[in-house]
DNA sequence: CTTTTTTTTGAACGATTGTTCAGTTAACGT
DNA sequence: ACGTTAACTGAACAATCGTTCAAAAAAAAG
């Protein structure tokens, strides 16, 4: 057999990047095989290399991928003035976007120690990108004396940490709501900033 | 050859647990050959299994004993009855046991899913251990009125991230000292728990 | 010194890895 | 209807995987 039938790359190129997303999430990168991948999607291997040039790549990919949606979501916002109100939307907006793509985060978090130093480059600065937001943030309540904070990049890993581990314990079917969770961390980050109680 | 000179299993034995917790953390479990940690070690492969009986069960065995020493750390502090200052504690002690062990943290926190069921399920009873010491301290806090929490279970698991994700980016060369990323942090917990302003 | 035990080697096992490619067939353009 | 292009198969490649084990040599015991 060849060519079957039905195949469009319109197809079968998501097809491939959506299995391989949610392998690598359930088993990690490096104990997922291209056939692994190829039998899920109901191809064979080699049929994959229609799609990337490499394994590494396809990884790279669905992580430079995820960065650059990112990034369009958060700068599709229009600026706020007051830094309370852009803490607690920059809250929400963390969370729901990472509730909404568990494995695309889990990717993202947990195999960048196998990307190529060049890949891993490219999507550290998308990262960092990311942070220097919530920085801006946080600097900005800081100087308008909104926010009491000891060292504003420091609380900017430190939110982010408490905000990206909910992923590790969410679900849709728990007692809670994604509405209720935001709510409960939003004013944990609030507190944590020092911002004056309520 | 056979048996070499010096050799000896006390010697070997945690040489090779040493050597397969470096690798196991730098590159990851499933990419991590046996044969990689045997040269590490300065031996053939096939003398690793005079010390586990897989790969999988040297993986668990270095989680096992990372929960172990951690549990028996925090244990043997006598309690506190002040809400504030056992959670202070815990801050602290949390931090300055994780910026120890980067290496055995990143593994119990990355290399859960490599874990067969069985193992899984007694790694995962003991950090439930973990977690509910602070959940007792938050509750207490709460019940006193010292804290002001929605939530006390998320609020653990808030904490906890928080306090962990120091380990991503903490390096001794850096600017800021333990003890003063210490304090930092503290400062946030306390904010995030709601006690009150200094 | 001799015997027993402990530790390691080195080769081998079948299975699986990422990747390549000539051949084959479906889809598309004319 | 026919020729071209795009998509896929299936076999093959060398390399590497975790694991086993008889043989060998050092260490420990007697």
């Amino acid at each position: 057999m060849a060519r079957t039938q039905g195949s469009h790359s319109d197809v079968t190129g998501p097809r491939i990047r959506a299995a391989a997303q949610s392998l690598f999430a359930r088993h990690g990168y490096a104990a997922v095989s291209m056939r692994q991948i190829a039998a899920e999607v109901g191809v064979q291997a080699g049929a994959l290399y229609n799609y990337t040039p490499d394994k590494q790549t396809l990884l790279f990919d669905l992580m430079k991928q995820h960065m650059d949606d990112l990034m369009a979501a958060l700068e599709a916002q229009e600026p706020l003035n007051d830094p309370l109100a852009a803490l607690e939307r920059f809250t929400r907006f963390h969370m729901s976007f990472h509730l909404e793509r568990p494995d695309a985060v889990f990717i993202a978090y947990m195999e960048l120690r196998n990307l190529s130093e060049d890949h891993f480059v490219q999507v550290e600065a998308l990262r960092q990108r990311y942070e220097a937001v919530l920085a801006d943030i946080l600097r900005e309540g800081q100087g308008q004396g909104v926010f009491v904070l000891s060292d504003v990049a420091v609380a900017t890993r430190a939110v982010i940490a408490m905000l990206t581990g909910v992923t590790t314990w969410y679900r849709d079917s728990g007692a809670l709501s994604q509405n209720e969770v935001e709510e409960v961390y939003w004013q944990m980050v609030r507190g944590a900033a020092g911002a004056s109680q309520v």
